[in-house]
DNA sequence: GCTTGAATTGAACGCACGTTCAGATACTTT
DNA sequence: AAAGTATCTGAACGTGCGTTCAATTCAAGC
């Protein structure tokens, strides 16, 4: 896709991907023009066809690169079931709230991925969450939590941490640290814990 | 907008919205044409313009009308705030999950509203947060619960609630009933009661 | 300084968009 | 049956869309 290092004086290929992120989370991907983005970047809009074949893919690049980082940057675990959700939940908020442009489109634009790009996207999200549902899976048989049901308990932890990507802004009320606290506790103790 | 009742066979009004509500939650406002909602009705492009006076108007008057709905639906509290946050819980379950397609558009559009419709939602919104907040304010007074920081918490058990929407299927593994008693459970739990 | 090849332009392609409106049609009232 | 009114059609308006591509510009290697 991206192709060697441009020989004008700025890199270009970079811009794009950063142009389409900022733009996208905006106004959204359907709402926004190939021609604005190569506006953002300082080009015309047949120059972006150097750096992604569609629209499309420019889109899916963005959404499972994100997904990808974050897959690997989730640290292995290891030592009690109730640290281990601790940790989850601090990287979970950390990572998060680093990039929130690219976690609004890596959820708000779903339906706008054609199907074979859906399916692989659902499926990286899918391993992220199993992560968590391990961890209380495991906290539950040790009787370290009490959790009545693994799945809706993983899904309504991790909506209860995305919804932090709806009102924190830095610089507000709240540190980050404050807010992990905070919600840390709250995650805790909807597990019995 | 709406005019008086139709005077051919069947009513158009109604079938607008109910077009226009179907397709924008599948495929997003901006991607969703006049046309496409004239001919999932049955009628030319223009004949819509006899319900609205343009399609912003038409996605502002979806969202208004489900928000009037949703705070006029939620009963007035009375008794302990335990009890008032399980009727709250329960409500919003089961508003929520009865008309998934304007859920979805209430908080996937937003940014498609124009600043003075964008107020207008966002009020309602804050009205219907505001009852919760209440209720959690009140049984942290009372310390029937344990609330480190009301906002916080607020925000918190709205987003864990909205978050079945995005997996809750009727005829699934878990009746309605059962996810009420479970998401109850664990909002209980993260407020410390 | 000439050659090479990547990077970019600028115009063009067919198509769909939101909206308007004169004219046609269907129904109600008299 | 005629008049009146609500409803709808069908064509048109200017505009912007994603994408392609021959021609041009630019930077580096010889």
């Amino acid at each position: 896709m991206a192709r060697k290092q441009g020989s004008h004086s700025t890199i270009t290929g970079p811009k794009v991907f950063a142009a389409a992120r900022d733009l996208i989370a905006q106004h959204g991907f359907a709402a926004v023009s190939m021609r604005q983005i190569a506006r953002e970047v300082g080009v015309q809009a047949g120059a972006l066809y150097l750096y992604t074949p569609d629209k499309q893919t420019l889109l899916f690049e963005l959404m499972r690169s994100h997904m990808e980082e974050l897959l690997t940057a989730l640290p292995a675990q290891s030592g009690g079931f109730l640290e281990q959700l601790q940790n989850f939940t601090e990287f979970h908020l950390q990572f998060h709230l680093a990039r929130p442009e690219l976690v609004f489109i890596s959820y708000m634009e779903l339906r706008n991925l054609n199907p074979e790009n859906f399916a692989i996207i659902s499926q990286m999200r899918k391993s992220y969450e199993d992560r968590l549902e391990a961890i209380l899976a495991g906290g539950d048989q040790t009787q370290e939590f009490v959790v009545p049901d693994t799945k809706l308990a993983t899904m309504a932890v991790i909506a209860m941490l995305n919804g932090v990507n709806t009102w924190y802004r830095p610089g507000g009320r709240l540190a980050l640290t404050d807010v992990e606290a905070i919600y840390f506790e709250m995650v805790r103790h909807s597990v019995g814990a």
